[in-house]
DNA sequence: CTGTTAGCGCTTTCAA
DNA sequence: TTGAAAGCGCTAACAG
């Protein structure tokens, strides 16, 4: 364990413990000279402040907390890379708890928050949280939350969000304009708000140029993957199979991939497809797949620049205020 | 900030500090009674032990550092993954730091590490560290370390790797007997260990099948996407190019696979190509793309595991031991 | 400009 | 079985 501390140095340079801290912190009170020995033994034995002293003394950590579904995604990964540029650049560290699409793990964590070990809480949603409480008892703690992607509407905190409702309109535009006339709806987690607006934007799409709606083409997905392959193959093995699908997140948009190649589908002569996604997973996808590009890396540095905002003081955002960073619609074939 | 503490629950049961302390750490020292109401007025006034004033006191704050170079990739996702994991099973805490491939950075992290903010450190080297002072301080002030995939072999801590030797052999060998006669290497970094071994492997498989080893076939790149894209690009473009190529890490395999496409090169017919990857992205690539998946998430869970392993005490691993998780040929296409 | 002092909230002797 | 008291390392009045 560390063993330098503030007295040590004190003692070496006969001064009081006070000074080497003021010192330290470039205060004003401290005359040049003394701070110029101080900070040359500090370095010389290599001083590192206790964090947990000072955390204590401050009632502020320095220190914020990432809670996401999963990382194993572009899409989070971005974003914690995003979080991650802006708090060392602000001097913060970060912790990272995965809820792995779990509301109650992602309440125990948001529970375990409340001890003040973190100054502020970026959160994405897990897909069945419902009950916010746990949200809520961290507000009231004044510990700043600031929600990205999968955010929640009725609590008031700031919002880094993605333009849902008009990318799910143009991505159903967009199918409709290449000509298809059966689009299927690839939906996940209907207690996301992101899904709702997304297949808002989809049925108003279809409103709009005068398409029926069918039941049966929309697809709700749930957590597990095997599933969701099943319910897509089921989908595009039937006989009046669509001849458009928007998937709403990439993991579905990368399954429909998966079942075009093994029924043996072409993309996008046999169907079209467009999904959300992002660009180095779309990248590595079939150039024909267009896609809704979120811009995670961005969103994950807006949400903490939000969240800095608040704990520096700077000002306050009203918490109802939410920021959206529009996807961009990615055509990467002609034929869609 | 969190204001229910020790005090006031001492004040409202009429006991002292000591004893809710203890009752909360439900030691043997206290009455069943006492300990009974001490836990019912904790729960009803959702007391949260502060963490910090526990960390001060005792020296160790149940927080470790993650260091990676990058955390968009899959490869190292899915090890986060498997830290988080094993952590949150221990009571554990998560900080994680980001390196960006650069040696600075990494050093930067390392030194604010001897603070004492965390108990133990798991690390995967950035491309560019060639001095490891830093990391051998961390040591010296107890702070234990862990790697895992890029490791160093030059300091006495644990280390979690693939078997990149024989991986790399068993690689060159594949496309070897799949007929490949040209066989190009693409190596990152050589500061790096995983790289000499992988590219070991691939000397020693040219040897073995007595196939000569051209200079030219070996491509060193380098953090820039775009350069290395030439590069690739470069060497599929010349009249003698290689008919099997072996990517030595993820990042790379990809690039390949769009370099192909690009230039209208078929995989395999035209190309075998083979690299390090892992499922996920494998799949989302060419399944002609033959790779080597590492297993990245019992990777993470391994590093974790022998980490706190060494934190609780249980027991600890000579230095010198390292654990190898084997990465598993994956044959996608009958023609390589 | 510098020192003294009183904690931050918790754990842990030591004493009862 | 419980309480009193010291102190982890740092910061911030307050006093000089």
């Amino acid at each position: 364990m560390n063993t330098v501390n503030l007295k040590q140095l004190a003692k070496e340079l006969n001064v009081s413990v006070s000074t080497v801290s003021r010192a330290l912190r470039d205060s004003w009170e401290i005359s040049t000279p003394t701070k110029q020995r101080v900070f040359e033994l500090a370095k010389k034995m290599n001083f590192q402040p206790n964090p947990y002293a000072s955390s204590l003394r401050k009632h502020r950590s320095r220190t914020i907390a990432v809670v996401i579904p999963e990382v194993a995604n572009n899409f989070f990964a971005l974003a914690i890379k995003g979080i991650e540029t802006i708090a060392r650049e602000k001097g913060y560290h970060v912790l990272i708890y995965l809820t792995n699409e779990d509301a109650g793990e992602e309440m125990s964590v948001a529970t375990s928050l409340q001890s003040g070990r973190v100054d502020g809480v970026i959160l994405s949603l897990s897909g069945h949280t419902t009950d916010i409480r746990h949200l809520v008892e961290l507000q009231q703690r004044n510990i700043p939350l600031v929600f990205f992607d999968r955010v929640c509407d009725s609590i008031g905190a700031p919002r880094v969000v993605t333009n849902d409702y008009e990318s799910g309109f143009v991505a159903t535009e967009h199918l409709i304009r290449a000509g298809c006339r059966r689009i299927a709806h690839l939906a996940i987690s209907m207690e996301l708000s992101i899904s709702h607006k997304r297949m808002k934007g989809y049925t108003d799409g279809l409103r709009r140029y005068d398409q029926p709606f069918d039941d049966g083409m929309v697809v709700h997905c749930e957590d597990s993957d095997e599933e969701n392959y099943k319910k897509i193959r089921a989908l595009l093995s039937s006989p009046d199979r669509p001849d458009g699908i928007f998937a709403s997140v990439e993991k579905l948009a990368v399954q429909v991939y998966h079942v075009c190649r093994e029924l043996g589908l072409d993309i996008p002569r046999d169907v079209k497809v467009i999904g959300f996604s992002n660009l180095v997973t779309a990248s590595l996808l079939n150039p024909a797949l267009t896609t809704i590009s979120q811009p995670a890396y961005d969103m994950g540095k807006e949400a903490a620049t939000i969240l800095f905002r608040r704990l520096e003081k700077k000002y306050i955002l009203p918490p109802e205020d939410s920021v959206i960073l529009p996807a961009k619609l990615e055509v990467r074939s002609s034929t869609i």
